[in-house]
DNA sequence: GACGAAATAT
DNA sequence: AATATTTCGT
């Protein structure tokens, strides 16, 4: 988790406090440098002379993080020196006179940057480069003392701002750059342990250094979209971002990541409900195009897993979703208002407008709720529908119930009834402990048990998905409760695409349907229906010449 | 390329 | 054992 930050702590503020060596004749210069280092926060030992600067540091080794020495006009001789001396610590040069010759020597002997006087705050500000490019290329065990910290605490930035902060990380990154090293070193062999400068105000270097390693992929992690929509669809796009330590995906990620955040959420996300929580409130930010006044906050799909050592783009593995029940409750919420029907992964996943969900994701999901429907609803059935004669036949001739939940139903009909008896009540389930049932209730969808059975002759694998409402030229008569009957009739709202059919409802229909409603009151009610009083009930069978009432209808009268 | 089911993986 | 991901056929 955040273990590493505790690294951090150490040196929270890099490269606040790299301690500079600065050598300088001038003493004014000196003054002006060391000024504009210390307004960096950068810690400053100036020294009038390389021989003062050598002597301290060979009597404090690893006191210094960076040395800037100054080539004096007349005699630079002793800057050369320096460079030779303190081949560990990286040096920068510095001078007022521009001479080609005198500045590719330097570079030769180990420079890593030859800087023109004046130095300017431009100039200065990003010398930590170096010191950052020595402790990632030193070989793990010349890494001076000084070094270490800073390595670690990049490290730990970078594990930071990549959303993840774990230790596999760290040695991957090592590792990687062992191999580093392993290939400069035969590049420059020229030189010595210190390569070429980079342009001290870029950023190049980084990028670079991870780069030659093995992580060829960087460029794509660099390049990688950041649309909200890159779900992890693009396999490739995920699978080819190394998992070691993109620094170019780096920079994108933490840029629009509160890292804070993220790694919050990341500690948290063994309880993917508290989790899912702190990130809704976060970054909200990038949902812009979909949430449209959606009651619950989009939330990013946090990988569940805090394992994955990259950034959830940059990680290799893909990040394992957990299905929260928030995030259920949105699939099941976006099932429902696409109709189980028409509830295609791509549909889902656009209705549920989580960040990072992949359409695979939701399609593994929906695979999973359909199976669960498939093998929890029979028995829901058995449960409810007494057996009898009744419920043989049925298995011959699959009926639906008259449209007791449509599937197109307006949202607001969804959002402010209880519909999920189950998955909704706050703290009923640990994330994690997911459960899809429960006894007595079909958890997937309260009132779906029966207006997805099969149409007769239909192989029950398909019925599942079948629709409830069926093709258009299907005919009533074959099944006369049958809930299209009230989408033709115009109950419902489609708002799916289906062709809108404008039939007013018919007597003869809603009548069947009131007629089916009450002579099978182990069926839940239609929508739009109100349960009949018991009284009314009779009345109605009464009329209709039926004077005596199977008990068990009379128990299990829905309510 | 999207789906859905089955095979795998965790 | 449950659940998520990957693979594979359509």
């Amino acid at each position: 988790m955040v273990c590493s930050a505790n690294d951090l702590q150490e040196w929270k503020d890099f490269p606040k406090g790299l301690r500079v060596l600065l050598v300088d004749g001038d003493s004014n210069s000196a003054e002006e440098i060391r000024s504009k280092l210390e307004a960096m926060d950068y810690i400053v030992s100036t020294f009038c002379n390389e021989n003062e600067a050598l002597s301290a540091i060979l009597n404090k080794p690893g006191s210094f993080h960076v040395a800037i020495v100054e080539v004096g006009t007349s005699d630079s001789h002793g800057s050369f020196k320096f460079l030779e001396t303190a081949k560990d610590l990286p040096t920068i040069m510095t001078s007022n006179i521009h001479c080609l010759s005198t500045m590719m020597k330097c570079i030769a002997l180990g420079a890593v940057e030859f800087l023109r006087k004046p130095l300017s705050e431009e100039k200065l500000r990003n010398i930590w480069q170096h010191v950052v490019h020595k402790a990632f290329n030193a070989g793990g065990s010349n890494l001076s003392e000084s070094l270490k910290p800073v390595k670690e605490s990049v490290v730990s930035m970078l594990q930071l701002q990549l959303e993840n902060g774990e230790p596999e990380n760290r040695i991957s990154m090592e590792t990687e750059n062992e191999s580093l090293v392993h290939e400069n070193d035969k590049e420059h062999s020229a030189g010595s342990d210190k390569f070429p400068a980079p342009s001290t105000p870029q950023l190049k270097q980084g990028t670079r250094l991870l780069d030659d390693g093995d992580c060829q992929d960087q460029t794509n992690c660099s390049t990688e979209k950041e649309s909200v929509e890159q779900d992890g669809e693009s396999k490739s796009v995920e699978t080819t971002c190394g998992d070691s330590i993109g620094v170019g995906t780096l920079q994108e990620d933490k840029l629009q990541i509160p890292e804070k955040n993220l790694i919050k959420e990341e500690e948290e996300s063994a309880d993917g409900f508290k989790s899912e929580r702190k990130v809704s409130h976060q970054q909200h930010n990038r949902d812009s195009l979909s949430n449209k006044g959606d009651d619950c906050a989009e939330k990013p799909i946090k990988p569940s897993q805090p394992h994955n050592s990259c950034g959830a783009r940059a990680n290799r593995k893909k990040m394992k979703v957990d299905w929260t029940q928030e995030l259920h409750k949105k699939f099941v919420h976006a099932v429902e208002q696409l109709g189980v029907d028409h509830a295609i992964p791509s549909r889902i996943l656009e209705l549920m407008k989580v960040e990072g969900l992949t359409r695979h994701n939701v399609a593994s999901h929906l695979q999973k709720y359909r199976m669960h429907r498939r093998h929890i609803l029979p028995k829901e059935q058995d449960r409810r529908w007494p057996r009898s004669r009744d419920q043989m036949q049925r298995n011959y001739y699959p009926q639906r119930p008259i449209m007791a939940y449509p599937p197109y139903h307006s949202n607001h009909t969804l959002s402010t009834a209880p519909i999920y008896p189950v998955w909704g009540q706050p703290g009923s389930q640990q994330a994690g402990a997911q459960v899809w049932g429960q006894p007595g209730y079909p958890a997937w969808q309260p009132t779906n048990n029966w207006h997805w059975n099969s149409y007769p002759g239909m192989p029950a694998d398909h019925a599942w998905g079948c629709p409830v409402v069926p093709p258009t030229h299907h005919p009533y008569t074959s099944f006369p409760q049958n809930a299209a009957e009230f989408h033709h009739a115009g109950a419902v709202n489609n708002s799916c695409g289906m062709p809108p059919v404008d039939h007013h409802p018919e007597e003869e229909v809603i009548d069947k349907v009131v007629k089916e409603a009450i002579g099978k009151p182990w069926l839940p009610l239609p929508l739009g229906l109100k349960p009949p009083s018991t009284d009314s009930v009779l009345a109605e069978l009464c009329k209709q010449g039926i004077s005596t009432i199977p008990p068990n209808i009379k128990s299990s009268k829905p309510q």
